[in-house]
DNA sequence: TCTGGGGTCCTAGGACCC
DNA sequence: TCTGGGGTCCTAGGACCC
């Protein structure tokens, strides 16, 4: 049976889980900044009507922002983290078979379910909303490229009441030919400019043109892309995703640094949490590489470095991982430079199980099973982390966040609270 | 003062092999 | 004089996605 893909997505999923819990943001223009309160990375659909543009940084905005009431909160993963998982867990009731694509995306296989789609979907968009509060649009399609132009035309057609299906061909033509070619999933800014230049406008066009002139423009990827607006599926679902190939874990500092032992007590942070994720994925990592950045924007030229240390077995233990950050940092660090930002990337990962030792190994690897697990454990429930002293007790690097909502749903002394009256 | 973070895949080119 | 052809592996860079 061929698949009937369904791209459920929730409609400017932050700004959405913000309004959830505080019922005072109801029509209102919000945005939500990226890490470090640094540029724009959701907005309300009051906030798009302002033109309050995506991506942008948000300090160069400060002004708009106080002229037009607009709320703005800094990025609350652990919330929009467990409100995807709450989402996720009820579109999947809907589907035997099912996709989490990203933190607000799934694509669902609807073949097989009796009902016609276009009202199964509205009962999937009911109850999400009802069990969750979060609105989503669902575009249906027999191609995953595309039920994510029928998602993006639900979004921007108020008729269509956040359901659409592209599954007929009849309507399919009149749909593609008001999407923007760089607006097709997998095309992008820069494949747009391409297509716009070769005189492909717009998705219907793209659909319509000649397969070994997209290759020459494109390459491979846009022949699939092309065949997808066509109808031929190429992209099937993953009910499994594969494993990770590599693990980063990189972040903008809350200010300047310009002491090594500041970027040394940063780094080993990114490394702890590399390790973390890295054992929650049960895996072990075969090489490291650390970088470290000042600014793009820095009146000197700017400084970027990396080093990359391959492990003599395949490693998994926060306290190895720390020790080669802190000496790959040691390499790297320039005095007198102001860096901006440094990062840890694990990469040649294998399953912690199955690892080749070696003869002179001299990690007790059992001991440090026992040790990591512990740690990952105690840390898991909270809510007095166990952390490594490299990483430092003032961190005054730290992120800046100065406009978190509360964890409502994850942290005990954050939950919402009713006042009586 | 202040410009995010985490991923994947493809391609081109070089080294090396037979 | 003649200067092939096919294959693999690796890496860096570019592009895309959310």
């Amino acid at each position: 049976m061929n698949p009937i893909f369904a791209l459920v997505d929730c409609n400017n999923f932050y700004a959405s889980c913000e309004r959830v819990f505080d019922p005072r943001l109801k029509g209102r223009p919000i945005v939500v900044l990226s890490n470090n309160d640094g540029c724009i990375v959701a907005r309300s659909n009051e906030a798009k009507a302002l033109d309050i543009p995506m991506g942008q940084p948000a300090f160069k905005l400060e002004e708009a922002f106080r002229r037009h009431g607009v709320e703005v909160f800094s990025s609350n993963y652990a919330l929009y983290a467990d409100m995807s998982v709450r989402v996720m867990e009820t579109v999947a009731q809907f589907a035997p078979r099912m996709e989490v694509y990203s933190i607000d995306e799934a694509f669902l296989d609807l073949a097989g379910i009796p009902q016609d789609p276009t009202v199964y979907s509205r009962q999937i968009r009911n109850t999400v909303r009802q069990w969750t509060g979060i609105p989503v649009s669902i575009g249906i399609g027999p191609t995953k490229t595309l039920a994510k132009a029928a998602n993006r035309l639900a979004k921007r057609t108020p008729t269509a009441d956040g359901v659409l299906d592209l599954s007929r061909s009849e309507t399919q033509a009149e749909a593609l030919r008001k999407i923007e070619v760089a607006d097709v999933w997998g095309i992008g800014p820069r494949g747009g400019k391409k297509l716009q230049s070769a005189g492909i406008p717009d998705a219907l066009a793209l659909r319509q043109a000649d397969t070994d002139h997209v290759r020459r423009i494109l390459g491979v990827n846009g022949v699939r892309t092309l065949l997808e607006l066509q109808g031929n599926s190429c992209f099937g679902l993953e009910e499994n995703p594969p494993a990770k190939k590599s693990i980063i874990v990189s972040r903008s500092f809350g200010k300047k640094i310009e002491t090594l032992a500041e970027l040394q007590e940063a780094t080993a942070t990114w490394a702890a949490r590399a390790g973390e994720k890295l054992r929650q994925e049960k895996r072990a990592a075969g090489v490291m590489s650390v970088y470290v950045m000042t600014s793009r924007f820095e009146e000197r030229r700017p400084y970027f470095n990396a080093q990359t240390v391959t492990f003599a077995q395949p490693a998994t233990d926060s306290r190895e991982l720390i020790a080669t950050a802190l000496a790959c940092v040691e390499n790297l660090f320039r005095p007198g430079l102001r860096f901006h930002k440094s990062g840890v990337i694990l990469q040649d990962l294998v399953d912690r199980d199955h690892i080749q030792l070696g003869l002179f190994d001299r990690l007790d690897r059992a001991q440090s099973r026992r040790l990591m697990d512990t740690i990952d454990r105690i840390n898991l429930r909270g809510p007095v982390p166990v952390f490594w002293a490299a990483q430092g007790t003032q961190q005054e690097w730290r992120l800046r966040s100065a406009r978190r909502s509360p964890r409502y749903t994850t942290a005990w002394n954050e939950l919402p609270t009713v006042r009586a009256r």
